[in-house]
DNA sequence: AGGACTGTTCCGCG
DNA sequence: GCGCGGAACAGTCC
């Protein structure tokens, strides 16, 4: 499921059920989904949760004793409380609080990492500068994309230019810019870049609005969602225009668009 | 039955 | 060496 919004979301409903507390136990119900290289996930035991925060589309929580990573891929995302299945590991607070990662598909990450080691890891990512809260105006977007030749949708998603990015996001912020998913970067001119820079603050916020609430609550999970304007509606009227929302496929991927207002 | 899927990495090819 | 496309990962849902 998540892009950069679904983990900020994420993030902070993580924070509220894990801040301060102190770890009583860690369970690896799929050892799977443990990434080797760190340490023993013991030895968070007993420690104090000092942080929760989001990193793209990366959630750390970090203790004195050692660091835990999670990437959710394509299915995963932490809940609160435990018992409907598909769990794959669970933190459990000194309040009775618990703390799971749910994922059907089994293609989430978690790595538990020592003093330090999230952030140690995160560097060796080279992402880019997060999409949200802070990215820049037009010259910030062309600059972080120099050098790139291909189509502009699918350099949205290289996570070294501009990290938390996703195949929703991507198609959202074009249609809202109104720039063609095909159009080669080399071709943007500064008005263009100026219209992705205004849109993806608003973007962002709204799709965090829309998908927020006490328990985790992305829309409408699979299907079509209320909240986008192009993605998963192929052949639906563009609300801009009217023209008829098209599908086509770059690097794999799906990408919607409107044909008739994105040039 | 077959394809598609909000992510990422790896491999082969040009 | 770099950039691109496709495959792979794994499970569910049309």
């Amino acid at each position: 499921m998540p892009e950069l919004p679904e983990v900020e979301i994420m993030a902070r409903l993580t924070r509220g059920w894990a801040a301060g507390k102190v770890i009583r136990s860690l369970d690896l119900l799929d050892p799977s989904v443990l990434v080797a290289g760190g340490v023993e996930p013991d030895v968070l035991v007993g420690g104090r949760v000092t942080s929760v925060r989001r990193r793209a589309k990366h959630l750390i929580i970090e203790t004195p004793q050692g660091d835990i990573a999670v990437h959710s891929r394509m299915t995963g995302k932490l809940v609160s409380g435990s018992g409907t299945g598909r769990e794959r590991f669970t933190l459990a607070l000194d309040d009775g609080t618990v703390v799971s990662l749910r994922d059907t598909r089994r293609l989430a990450e978690l790595r538990v990492l020592g003093p330090g080691g999230a952030q140690r890891w995160l560097d060796t990512l080279n992402l880019g500068p997060d999409a949200w809260p802070d990215a820049g105006g037009a010259r910030w977007w062309r600059e972080r994309f120099a050098g790139a030749r291909g189509p502009i949708k699918p350099a949205l998603l290289d996570q070294r230019r501009v990290a938390g990015i996703g195949n929703i996001l991507a198609s959202e912020l074009l249609w809202r810019a109104r720039i063609a998913p095909e159009r080669p970067v080399p071709a943007l001119v500064d008005r263009e870049w100026q219209r992705i820079a205004d849109a993806i603050g608003p973007l962002i916020d709204e799709v965090i609005a829309a998908e927020s609430g006490a328990e985790i609550a992305y829309v409408n999970e699979g299907g079509s969602n209320q909240a986008f304007a192009v993605y998963g509606r192929d052949g639906s009227p563009c609300r801009r225009c009217g023209a008829p929302i098209r599908r086509r496929v770059q690097g794999g991927r799906s990408s919607y668009c409107c044909d008739g207002c994105q040039r």
